[in-house]
DNA sequence: CTCTTTGTTCAAATCTATTTGAACTCAAAA
DNA sequence: TTTTGAGTTCAAATAGATTTGAACAAAGAG
């Protein structure tokens, strides 16, 4: 059975929709679509999988398949798996949809949730040397505004977290 | 005064940051540029604005400040203002937060939601037609878990707009 | 009714982000 | 040490999305 075993045989109908689901969900996220076809592949995958069983069913190239793992590895979505059959590193997804979201969040959100803050600061010091006319003083009230939304988001996250957990 | 008291003059340093603080916070959002652009300086405008003075002040074309307004229309971000001075339609932002993340889900999220429920449901029939091995109830114990995702995000996105109440 | 002003539509142009592929690094095997 | 195979990198190609601009529609003014 030269590759018989071997899972480097075409999507099936049934793989190839889920990978689509993921990519569907992927977008929606803004994350590029060979992410969803990894991940949805890993999700759907009984086995662990090498960066070249990605390469070949999924027919992307390697470039792809390395930039996509590396990703999902800094989002925390996918990990190595123990098997390592020699030299070669296999994945295994994480599918627990907390560690997900927080991955999500810690990677994607808060990064620009701070240069956010710090960008409101200094749109604040302009609005202090500015000239105290009606003007400045609608300035002030909506980036007051501005900060609360950012406050908000800062309570809601952990929140949504904890809401998430298993 | 030809045109002085009217706002075509060019942006000043402080509304453009303004405004590129929204340019950021959309693109997080997976929206286009110019819906930054455009509810930013509504944002920062102590008056309402017509769609000229979007392409004046911006420098952006008549059809981009066009579709623009409509998205954030139908977005609820923005809405049209009284005044109607003559024919022309001046716009003014929704500056409730409660009431831009409430758009913005039932928009852009639920949607993709109620989609993704019809393709597992197609999906799960499909591992229903499958021979009973290993595989399909490895297979059937993914969908279940997508499904517990699914409403998992039904329950949190309410209770995410509650508070977010004013 | 015709002219003018305001706003919309959509195909083409432009811009941005993703994907590719070839060169490269690194480490294990021979 | 040299060779081989796995994985990474990044400039160039590609694909996909946004923006433009000109033609068009709608409605008040003359």
């Amino acid at each position: 059975m030269a590759d018989g075993d071997r899972s480097e045989k075409a999507l099936s109908d049934f793989e190839s929709q889920v990978i689509e689901f993921f990519c569907d969900g992927v977008k929606i996220l803004g994350l590029p679509k060979s992410i969803g076809e990894i991940y949805g592949l890993l999700f759907i995958s009984p086995d662990p999988i090498s960066l070249d069983d990605l390469v070949c069913r999924l027919g992307i190239s390697k470039g792809s398949a390395s930039q996509g793992l590396r990703s999902l590895r800094e989002l925390g979505a996918v990990r190595e798996a123990e098997v390592t059959s020699g030299r070669r590193v296999y994945y295994e997804p994480d599918v627990e949809l907390k560690r997900l979201v927080g991955g999500f969040i810690k990677e994607q959100v808060r990064p620009h949730l701070s240069s956010g803050e710090e960008k409101l600061d200094s749109l604040k010091k302009m609005v202090g040397d500015m000239p105290g006319d009606v003007r400045s003083d609608f300035y002030a009230g909506r980036l007051e505004r501005l900060s609360r939304w950012s406050s908000r988001a800062k309570v809601v996250l952990p929140l949504l977290q904890k809401f998430l957990g298993s």
